[in-house]
RNA sequence: GCCAGGGUAGCUCAAUGGCAGAGCACCGCUUUCGUAAAGCGGGGGUUGUGGGUUCAAUUCCCAUCCUUGGCUCCA
């Protein structure tokens, strides 16, 4: 017996049944677009057997976003198709949708190259004009397992065998092609409107580096050309506001050759940023009562063996360099530091929590391939604080640190923060009693707060949970901002201590805690978050003031004078250029302000002011520009 | 680290087994101008680096460095 649903509407069949024949029986208008159905939110391809039971229906069109995944993952099947024809011997991996797209794993018997793209996408095209169904071909355990070892298809094999006995195994044929796949497809293969292919890469099976390296080849489809056409115009757009070019273009960082990879060189321009964030950074930690602690670079190795990091961070470490037969190491962590002040002396609860902050620069050995400009990077600085609290102050320090979190990134307004809370994983030190109640303390503040935040089982460090808040950048990647960290494990390193009201000797507990991170990172993704117009406050010039014909440099020396007695950022265009063209320059540059002062101005003791953004003018006394200037948002 | 692209003037990009080019930027001169580029002239290159093939290499080959995208979002 099969009950369906729809829209009100009810329909029972005792025989078997496939939703494209519910859909004729219930008379949908409109059926056209529809490439799925969805049966009590799971996926169905049209033509599946409906197994016994009662469903709610909802169609799934081919704009909709579930309808473009299972294109998609069609796509995919065709691609791989292609690729077989064109490469025989090809052996298939996976082939999943992804966010923008899709892509399959496949290990060729030769080298597939960028330049073998157009002829797969026309062996696709193809394949596609043959529109030929998708069909479902469910298998036993034992005949899904011969067709796929006689095919020679040894990752099928494997997954076939990872995949619960339970489970039923389906393959879905078109034409002549057939793969193992849960589903769900399009009915067929013309349902693919348009698609590219997009890059090649290398992927170890299953993504583990000691596995074979797989060829991955994406590709991105829509239901029609015109999406296809946006998509890479938006990519083009993302490309703009790329904080490596408009960092270069702005003149905020570069690298260089000579100074290594990974390692930042901060422009003025962008030394300037760096300086207001840390600024307001420092403001904030003051009024909330950390302390400032400042530490070295480098330490002796004794350092990092106490805490553990040339035992478990070793390969992460640049390497150590002899004097006075000692060896250092660059840091990579600034934790082990700011312990050893609290180490200096003998600590009461009194003084709980102690709360020690630094801009602290440190160095990582990233692997060669993972840098990205600022947001991955081999130098950094964290804008890290410790803080050392008695067991039972974690949860109302967390939320110390939550509210300051919230209180610091709002200044820039961020939108979309993500918070997830990882717990504790496999390997951990410590009780079980102490983990569940670090545990229950983040989440109580969490939801004490009714943040939304997602759960990583077993993703915390090993000597403690975390939270931790993600910001996206333009291309929608998340990085990581802030976290919040418990740890246990340090205080037993160190042998941390204080006296606590029995004048007992109590073991602190350390949350290691950032805001940004890294401010390289935090700092690239500020120049995508506002496409390089950084806002009055973070302008590296605030106020470009430009002359129209000599006679008016006088006065505009002269506004430039107080406009910096002023502490504006001002800088002073007095060049022979035609005023279009300085004008020009500026709104490249992406000035906040934009002061023209001609004789007209000088006579008036005025201003011509162009905000960013327009094209009016704003004529202000220079009596009045200090105060007016205070109130640009911009 | 691994896979696939790329590296030519400060930037964006052209070209070719036979003298390496443009625009912008820079410098000089002319112009002194009113809201998104005034005109003319000039300097600037061991084509990432090292090696090989060749009469001849920026081009072809090898190595190396840097850089871009990617390296479980699982049938």
């Amino acid at each position: 017996m099969i009950k369906l649903v729809y829209n009100g509407k009810e329909k029972s069949y005792d025989d078997w049944i496939v939703p494209a024949k519910v859909l004729a029986d219930l008379q949908v208008v409109d059926v056209s677009s529809v490439v799925a159905v969805e049966l009590d939110g799971k996926v169905y391809d049209l033509m599946r057997k409906i197994p016994p039971g009662a469903y709610n229906l909802s169609l799934i069109t081919a704009d909709s976003e579930k309808g473009l995944e299972v294109m998609r993952h069609s796509c995919a099947h065709v691609m791989a198709e292609a690729i077989k024809q064109l490469f025989p011997g090809t052996k298939l991996g996976v082939g999943p949708t992804i966010e923008n797209g899709f892509y399959y794993d496949v290990l060729p018997p030769t080298q597939i190259r960028d330049e073998h793209l157009p002829k797969i996408e026309e062996e696709m095209r193809r394949l596609v004009q043959k529109n030929s169904r998708f069909e479902r071909i469910e298998k036993p355990r034992d005949e899904a397992l011969d067709i796929a070892k006689k095919a020679g298809e040894d990752f099928k094999v494997e997954i076939i065998n990872q995949i619960d006995p339970k489970d039923s195994l389906s393959f879905y044929k078109d034409g002549d092609f057939m793969d193992l796949c849960r589903g769900p497809h399009i009915p067929s293969t013309s349902w693919i409107k348009a698609f590219k292919l997009t890059k090649i890469s290398g992927a170890y099976w299953k993504g583990d580096e000691k596995n074979v390296m797989l060829t991955r080849i994406y590709g991105i489809a829509f239901d029609t050309e015109d999406k296809l056409k946006k998509h890479f115009e938006l990519l083009e757009k993302a490309k703009e506001i790329d904080h490596r070019k408009l960092g270069m273009k702005l003149d905020i960082f570069s690298s260089d050759l000579n100074i290594g990879p990974g390692l930042t060189l901060w422009h003025p321009n962008g030394a300037v940023i760096k300086y207001l964030i840390e600024k307001f950074w420092y403001d904030l930690h003051l009024n909330c009562d950390y302390q400032i602690v400042s530490t070295p670079h480098i330490a002796t190795e004794d350092l990092f063996k106490i805490s553990g990091h040339l035992e478990n961070y070793k390969d992460f470490m640049y390497g150590g360099f002899e004097t006075d037969n000692r060896t250092y190491r660059l840091k990579p962590m600034n934790c082990p530091f700011h312990i050893t002040i609290y180490r200096s002396t003998n600590r009461s609860y009194k003084e709980l929590p102690i709360r020690y902050a630094e801009m602290g620069t440190v160095y990582r050995y990233e692997k060669g391939g993972v840098m990205h400009g600022l947001m991955r990077v081999r130098g950094f600085t964290i804008d890290d604080a410790h803080v050392f609290v008695a067991p039972d102050q974690v949860e109302e320090e967390v939320n110390r640190i939550y509210d300051l979190t919230l209180n610091f990134l709002g200044r820039f307004g961020f939108k979309g923060l993500e918070t997830q809370l990882s717990t504790r994983p496999k390997e951990f030190i410590g009780t079980i009693e102490e983990w569940n109640s670090a545990e229950k303390s983040l989440e109580n503040v969490l939801k004490g707060r009714g943040v939304k935040y997602g759960v990583e089982l077993g993703g915390g460090a090993f000597y403690g949970p975390k939270i931790s808040v993600y910001i996206k950048d333009s291309l929608g990647r998340s990085w990581q901002c802030s976290t919040i960290q418990l740890d246990f494990n340090l205080p037993q390193r160190f042998k941390l201590q204080y006296a606590d009201k029995t004048n007992t000797q109590s073991r602190p507990i350390i949350i290691h805690r950032a805001l940004m991170g890294s401010v390289e990172r935090f700092i690239g993704v500020l120049i995508e978050h506002y496409e390089g117009k950084f806002p009055y406050w973070l302008a590296p010039v605030q106020v470009k003031v430009l002359t129209v014909g000599k006679d008016a440099e006088e006065y505009a020396k002269e506004v430039q004078k107080i406009l910096k007695d002023n502490s504006v950022r001002v800088k002073l265009d007095s060049s022979d250029d035609r005023i279009g063209g300085k004008i020009r320059v500026a709104i490249d540059e992406k000035v906040p302000v934009i002061a023209v002062l001609g004789v007209k101005e000088s006579q008036e003791r005025s201003a011509n002011l162009r905000i960013r953004g327009s094209e009016k003018q704003t004529v202000v006394k220079l009596s009045e520009l200090i105060q007016f200037l205070s109130s640009v948002n911009s």
